[in-house]
DNA sequence: AGAGATAACGTACGCTGTACACATGAAGCC
DNA sequence: GGCTTCATGTGTACAGCGTACGTTATCTCT
């Protein structure tokens, strides 16, 4: 097999074939580390695996990202650049709930992303985008400054806290949560007993928009305009 | 120095003085771990860390938690321990803001446990009694099933994406936040730029009760009595 | 005192990120 | 074309990580 460097003369053949100049990006290995990321998990996002995807080796890749946190960090900032910028309505509320509900599912669908998102602090521009589309729906509201930053703030907290019920979740796991629940001892868990079989789809779409709505009203009683 | 072992038929002292037998136990060693958690940051939790800062060797652990991950859940748990379960009002509303105010305070004050209790399950004993707490402050206002655990998973999940911010601030980053985002181009971030100040402290206390007001308005809104 | 159990420990292995030296291929210059 | 120069791909090596495995020392029970 690959009889392509019959070099007889140098008797054991120390390096592969190489792969030519351009054949290297940064975009080609932020895809690779994707592509590692989400077949293998976040856990599984080692420089040596993205090498491997690229079939290329491990040190190549210092060529073009001096660390490998400034890599995570291209493939963070290209996720979040994924972000849907559309205010469709004319309701700025309903708008809102569009923007909450439009990122969280930019987090659902990037599962590995959420916990180093969350570690990072990643200031890069995709985020500042997603900060001033909510900003100009709230501005909508007659909502600025501090008000706005806090509101800004509390959607995304809330989606990042929710992530990671939903990310965590291990639906294979047995026992089953209300299972596991209903076998505490009834005298000091009563409550959590009595809403095991509601725990059980803890952080569900159905809970989320029940909070989501819960803030949005909280939201629309300080806007200035009824 | 050292003179305790002066075995001279032995040429190298191929272990040093062995602690004695009861010197390790879990409890011991979860505080050390917490040591070198507070001091060096969760990054440095190592198990050679923990090792030293008992003066001890790190295969020695290993006969007390199986891997580090299960040592890494005991002090997690410790934490959460830590929990004031106290409902001082008459007023569940109020008891419900105090509730949230313990637990983030509770986060706050262990900042490198946010990233490990975000991205764990860990459904230890202190996590049930959390929210045993908070289902029985949510039952005083009539709110029950699920819209009492997704009231309870709302104010979790706002608290840990909150401390998301406030863990990842580097107050003695340069330049400044309001700074750098103020040299953003502006035609593209207007409204990024004119509540830059108000970006300055985001994460802060005043922006998460204005967020936390609006949630328990919310919550108050739909719950049954008025 | 002797024996058995077990807690503490040392060594070693495969893995990680990455510093460093080296090899190679494309581009500019004569 | 030949030669130089420089950017880029690669191999080797090292410190540090979690931890499997085998050794020892100490405690307990006769």
């Amino acid at each position: 097999m690959k009889p392509s460097t019959p070099q007889t003369t140098s008797p054991a053949p120390r390096q592969r074939q190489r792969r030519p100049r351009g054949s290297l990006t940064p975009d080609r290995i932020v895809e690779a580390a994707e592509r590692v990321a989400t077949t293998e998990g976040f856990e599984a996002l080692t420089v040596r695996a993205v090498a491997a995807d690229l079939e290329s080796s491990a040190m190549a890749l210092y060529r073009h990202f001096a660390t490998k946190e400034l890599l995570v960090d291209a493939l963070l900032d290209t996720v979040l650049g994924r972000f849907d910028c559309a205010s469709p309505t004319d309701d700025w509320l309903e708008d809102l709930r569009i923007f909450a509900r439009s990122h969280r599912r930019l987090l659902t669908m990037h599962p590995w992303a959420v916990a180093p998102l969350f570690s990072h602090p990643s200031p890069g521009l995709n985020a500042v985008r997603i900060g001033e589309e909510a900003l100009r729906i709230l501005a909508r509201g007659g909502i600025t400054d501090d008000a706005a930053v806090a509101t800004f703030s509390g959607i995304i907290a809330l989606n990042y806290g929710w992530s990671a019920f939903t990310v965590a979740r291990d639906d294979s796991a047995e026992p089953t949560l209300p299972t596991a629940l209903a076998a505490l001892p009834a005298d000091q868990f009563p409550l959590t007993i009595s809403v095991a079989t509601s725990m059980g789809n803890y952080g569900s779409d159905a809970h989320y928009n029940l909070v989501l709505n819960h803030l949005l009203t909280g939201v629309k009683s300080t806007a200035p305009e009824p």
